[in-house]
RNA sequence: GCACCAUUAGCUCAGCUGGUAGAGCAACUGACUCUUAAUCAGUAGGUCUCAGGUUCGAAUCCUGAAUGGUGUACCA
């Protein structure tokens, strides 16, 4: 019977029910508790095995008056137990007193069958070790609220066990890498995420300031030319899982922060890189999804054979009949474009891209949607490339490629540029292009340059958005999908 | 950046051309020893995202804002 005072919101009955465990002298939140199974190991076990200890969330309560039936949830898995009243006696009714959906128990006991055939923990004892004040989300539906979900993250692991499956392949997919670039005698080291000089990419920088210094720091936008510092310091083959910083739109495929793994090898070029970057994928293809086969939103991906390799020029060409080798100047190309009938996107800035640009936005229009199995796109413009190796025979390109799967961008790589004298006249280059007001060109790294010119042998390097791969790996349609706890505007 | 859509109970959702707000789960009271989205009977729970406007009357129509989603353009 509910007297007038009582509470009636859900989080003041969760209070009182402490108090309740309170004055039965247990603490609602208990120091630890000694398990003895975890629940996925739990539920193999043969009739009869005890004592199992097991602990985690309660999920569901189905109480039949003198039996309760109800399901426990830990990082395993989720498994039944039985609390029965004449087993129990006092412990039973506090238990239904006191225990809410989304609390924390301990429980010992026996393994049974059901007679619906399920493996059940029958309950000898158990121990209260957390309160939840507030409801769980509705246990059928789980949260659909996507702006839940990301706020929430931890009510979404809770509820849909296909995201929590989806962050632990997240982990599995970085530990095959790792474990597969430390057997091919590469070493994991450390760069700066503060830094002087926002470099290694073309993009915005985040921008904070250091006090005691006194100076304006940028957030990485790359750690390339720290790992290159590396090699010069005699390091053979590095690699770094870094978290860059970006200040840029995000929408389904980008994210301010995001985890970029790069890797050096000395001695090697471009063409050796991508042997192995295909043995690399193929690896971790193997090893996390059981084959060389996805599917991603509904398009099937294959990774099997080898994989193509085409330069930028012949894509193009086929794509759409341009030859760009042919077009020495962004007026001839542009008069191609329109002979041809190409339209770019009305809010496109053509008046300001160079050729090089240009090449790319042909290319990104023409050609890269219709790549959907693996393939190595090699020889990019030159002027897209600041730190890039050029061609022997062609020095209009560089000796690089980017491997393209679902019309994604998943890796790029080159030889890198080793040549302190022709880094410098990039980089100059690069500069031009930012007095002109590319904010997303490169400045000039003396630190670097000073570096190069000490020497440095012939290095190929490499990068790969990680969470890109994650999300093709688990066929999730947005990178938030596959970020534990996303940036969002506050509430 | 632009366009479109969404926002109603803790969660998942109804609510038609404007007429004082509904369900399921969760909660509370009670029944029940094999259920598993348990069942049955009863009870309670609302600043309908926010701010204006139109109207006798607004969850509903109009304007603006906030937050989120999707698409689109650029950057991985």
């Amino acid at each position: 019977m509910e007297s007038a005072g009582a509470p009636t919101d859900q989080r003041s009955v969760r209070i009182e029910k402490m108090n309740t465990l309170r004055d039965a002298g247990i603490l609602p939140y208990a120091e630890r508790f000694e398990k003895t199974h975890m629940l996925a190991e739990a539920k193999v076990l043969a009739d009869g095995t005890k004592p199992v200890r097991a602990a985690g969330r309660v999920i569901a309560v189905r109480g039949f008056g003198k039996l309760t039936f109800c399901h426990l949830l830990d990082f395993s898995g989720t498994m039944q137990f039985a609390l029965q009243k004449n087993k129990l006696s006092g412990q039973f009714e506090l238990f239904m007193k006191t225990v809410d959906m989304g609390d924390f128990v301990g429980i010992e006991g026996e393994i049974i069958t059901t007679r619906t055939g399920e493996k059940t923990i029958d309950v000898s004892s158990w121990t209260f070790l957390a309160k939840s004040l507030r409801p769980l989300p509705e246990k059928f539906h789980g949260l659909t609220d996507q702006e839940l979900v990301y706020r929430r993250r931890y009510l979404d692991l809770i509820t849909s066990p296909e995201h929590m499956d989806r962050f632990k392949k997240r982990t599995q997919i970085i530990r095959t890498i790792r474990q597969f670039l430390d057997k091919n005698d590469f070493m994991e080291i450390d760069t700066p995420v503060l830094a002087n000089k926002a470099c290694g990419a073309l993009a915005k920088p985040f921008i904070t300031h250091h006090n005691a210094l006194d100076i304006d720091v940028f957030l990485r936008i790359a750690p390339e030319t720290y790992l290159k510092r590396a090699i010069a310091g005699g390091f053979e083959r590095v690699y770094e899982f870094a978290r860059c910083f970006r200040n840029e739109g995000l929408d389904a495929s980008h994210l301010p922060d995001f985890t970029l793994l790069e890797y050096y090898c000395a001695y090697w070029n471009y063409e050796d890189n991508m042997n192995f970057t295909e043995q690399l994928i193929k690896h971790l293809l193997a090893t996390v999804s059981g084959g060389l086969t996805l599917t991603y939103g509904g398009t099937q991906v294959s990774f099997d054979g080898a994989w193509p390799r085409i330069s930028f020029r012949d894509l193009i060409l086929k794509d759409c009949g341009i030859d760009i080798n042919t077009c020495a100047t962004k007026e001839d190309l542009l008069a191609q474009i329109k002979a041809k009938g190409i339209a770019f996107e009305g809010d496109v800035d053509i008046a300001h891209a160079g050729r090089g640009n240009l090449v790319d936005l042909l290319y990104k229009k023409v050609s890269r949607p219709a790549l959907i199995n693996p393939v190595f796109v090699i020889h990019h413009p030159l002027d897209l490339s600041p730190l890039a190796r050029k061609n022997d025979a062609n020095p209009q390109v560089v000796d690089r490629f980017q491997l393209v799967v679902n019309g994604w961008e998943i890796v790029n790589a080159y030889s890198e540029l080793v040549d302190p004298l022709d880094q410098a006249q990039r980089f100059e280059e690069q500069a031009r292009a930012r007095a002109h007001g590319d904010l997303e060109a490169m400045e000039v790294d003396n630190d670097f340059l000073l570096c190069m010119e000490y020497g440095m042998p012939p290095i190929s390097g490499w990068g790969m958005g990680i969470d890109r791969v994650v999300a093709l790996l688990t066929n999730a349609p947005n990178l938030r999908d596959v970020v534990l706890f996303p940036l969002m505007r506050p509430e």
